[in-house]
DNA sequence: ACACTATGTAAGTGTTGACTTACGAATAGA
DNA sequence: TCTATTCGTAAGTCAACACTTACATAGTGT
């Protein structure tokens, strides 16, 4: 559930596929592995890395299994880089000043 | 350039400590080997996957290279995610009003 | 009870990649 | 010019991992 985890969940090609499939609504590992280069059990096992990370999360109808992506993973993952942005930008301003000193 | 590779470079470890590091400010890459349990070629290595990843900049004071995070770059993430959360919220609540039809 | 569908898991394989040491190149100063 | 510093690159090694096929499990319907 850390940052790390997340950004090795989304570092395998297929695995960003699956996320990026997911920003289009929830669906069936089998119909996530419709439409991938890739077997149904691959599919199995990267939606296993993406829920341990906490991006997707899943819920059950009847025999099938529904994935949906994790929307405050999301935010937690924006809200990353904006803090991340807003530092760096005042780290650097600094930098600069401490050099003309 | 592209998101994907944006993840693979902050996917291992020691890349994302180094791109940790840079959030405090730009360093060379002595001092950024300095604090993490790698040698220093490992760090060269690493800066220059980040590097081609768009992440961080470089720029050569005399002997040393210095170098600093890409400021467009955590943007083009921050919003990334932000687009994400947005359309993944969208699709959700469609899904939902589907099954109730 | 039986068959069918949908999925997770086990086991094995080939490739990628993160790391090391050794070496080469470039700048700064004496 | 010679030396020291800083860094990138080449080559080799070892573990991780993305994928496959085969099998196990669990619901659903007849």
């Amino acid at each position: 559930m850390t940052y790390g985890e997340k950004f090795e969940a989304l570092a395998a090609p297929t695995r960003l596929a699956v996320f990026e499939r997911l920003r289009q609504g929830p669906a069936s590992v089998g119909a996530l592995a419709d439409g991938l280069p890739v077997s149904r059990p691959a599919v199995s096992q990267h939606l296993k890395v993406l829920k341990q990370a906490g991006l997707v999360a899943e819920t059950r109808q009847g025999v099938k299994r529904i994935y949906r992506l994790d929307t405050e993973a999301l935010a937690a993952l924006r809200d990353y880089f904006d803090r991340f942005w807003d530092d760096a930008l005042g780290a650097y301003k600094r930098s600069l000043e401490a050099r003309d000193a």
